[in-house]
DNA sequence: AAAACATAGTTGTATATGCAACATAAGGCG
DNA sequence: CGCCTTATGTTGCATATACAACTATGTTTT
């Protein structure tokens, strides 16, 4: 397979020079740590985000949630379907917007998972090393301001 | 809303202390930077990883694309079968592996999605800093190693 | 107050992703 | 060569995610 004619920006673009993918490279094996050490709780890193922050505040406006995560909306709404299905949150309304408040079955589930957890993010930054752990905060930090 | 009990472990823990939760922050937002340079192609980044990854190499067997976007083989199928319906790429057989080869029409593509990719990479390098930047890069190579 | 604008939540649609189970193929070994 | 193990590809299933369009609500401006 030959291609018709040279092609100037490909042949001399670099794939890795990418921020994006260097980022989605990243996620993809601290992902694996995490999965790993979760997987025993049936509990994905995104679903004990909202657990942990949820349950850190007792509960949040839900907009606030989208906010906090930098989640969309609709993200936002479907997460958290899945999760009041499951018993680990409950709706309410302040007149009309929702807020979503942590169960007691919600917050029992993290304290359950919160160990693995802790073991997960020791595995990652062993992997990471102090120095790619300072670098981790710097680049979150740059990326927020 | 009150919980039964206290719940030590929750309130003793830091959602901002886990390392998957930084990184999935920090892709989210340059993941929207690039999607807005992107967005006029109609192609993500990942669908542009495969294509630069691909096209650089002009061909690759299946099994070494999962190898180096760090992607699960039915991830790498299907994310291919897209690719493949749209004219990108074409899959030919080496004996019974699939090896994928870039298109005339998927190199062409990717010629014009370049300089909104740079551009892309332009704005986020901005955002992160230089000091950002080489952060980024000491996190990868540890994660790599 | 009415109109205009902005914010928030939901649903339809599409992509991206991983795991489990299955099928097939490849390699190594007795 | 035939068996065992490993590698690879596919498909079913579930989750995560974003955008567009729609609706409802809230805020600002005239």
């Amino acid at each position: 397979m030959t291609l018709k004619k040279s092609y100037e920006l490909l042949e001399n673009a670099d794939p890795w020079a990418c921020i994006a993918s260097k980022l989605m490279l990243s996620i993809r094996v601290v992902s694996a740590i995490y999965r790993k050490h979760l997987k025993k709780h049936n509990v994905t890193m995104s679903q004990l985000s909202l657990l942990m922050v949820i349950g850190k505040h007792k509960f949040l406006p839900q907009n606030e949630i989208g906010k906090l995560l930098k989640l969309e909306r609709s993200t936002v709404t479907r997460d958290l379907k899945r999760m009041i299905e499951k018993g680990y949150f409950i709706k309410k309304y302040d007149k009309t917007r929702p807020v979503i408040y942590i169960t007691d079955k919600g917050a029992d589930y993290v304290e359950l998972i919160i160990p693995d957890w802790k073991a997960a993010t020791e595995e990652a930054k062993s992997k990471l090393g102090t120095d790619g752990e300072q670098a981790l905060n710097l680049v979150l930090n740059n990326l927020m301001r």
